[in-house]
DNA sequence: TCCTTCCATCGATGGATTTCGATGATGTTA
DNA sequence: TAACATCATCGAAATCCATCGATGGAAGGA
């Protein structure tokens, strides 16, 4: 059984205590980050497009702007993008650190 | 760049079609069934006990007991859990594949 | 300067979620 | 049988969330 390491090692059993208040709190905060269809579809087109304008996905997924500037808002304080501003446009790509910290928790 | 395999394979790129409608609305809500602190310290649980009972969750959650019922629902309905009932106790354990399938959505 | 484009924020609305008390089904025990 | 424990479902209340139109700031072009 060596699945779910973080979920292992942070978690209960007969001596390790389970996971905190905190800490379970902020797993599941990064996890509804990606509890989206919409945010789910923006950090997969990162995934290969490495970069992305904020126009991109409004025309991609069919959704008004004020919509898309939402998701990825919610995406940015969670820490999976980053955002930076070239002019007219804003650039948004991918944090891998933050993505890999979630596979991790479920058991990298 | 290595990383988030599915978010590759199944993503978008110059000649390979971005993630269907279908796949990224399975994908969200499975990350919505974790992405509720009770849940994630629920599956926290069962990654080392691999079994429990709904009775040690309310024991251990400070919740109601319908609360609970309700979110071992939403586990079991993403088939991140499954449950047996063994007399009068409903007995919840994880689904491996079910994690590992979300683990390798991020870039197993 | 004026106009246009790109983007973030605000405010509102409709729908979903979390939580719990009450209830009922099922199985155990006295 | 009667009393009790475990658990699922129902219904309601409060809160949260996704979506959009309207608005404003900031940069670029005529």
């Amino acid at each position: 059984m060596q699945l779910l390491p973080v979920l292992k090692t942070l978690c209960c059993g007969p001596d390790v205590a389970p996971l905190a208040v905190a800490e379970r709190d902020a797993l599941a905060a990064r996890f509804k980050a990606l509890a989206d269809p919409t945010r789910v579809a923006i950090v997969n087109r990162l995934a290969t497009a490495d970069e992305g304008c904020v126009c991109d996905f409004v025309a991609a997924l069919d959704l008004a702007q004020p919509t898309i500037s939402h998701h990825l808002k919610v995406l940015r304080e969670a820490g999976l993008v980053e955002s930076s501003r070239r002019g007219t446009w804003a650039y948004y790509r991918l944090v891998p650190e933050a993505v890999a910290a979630l596979r991790g928790a479920l058991g990298g």
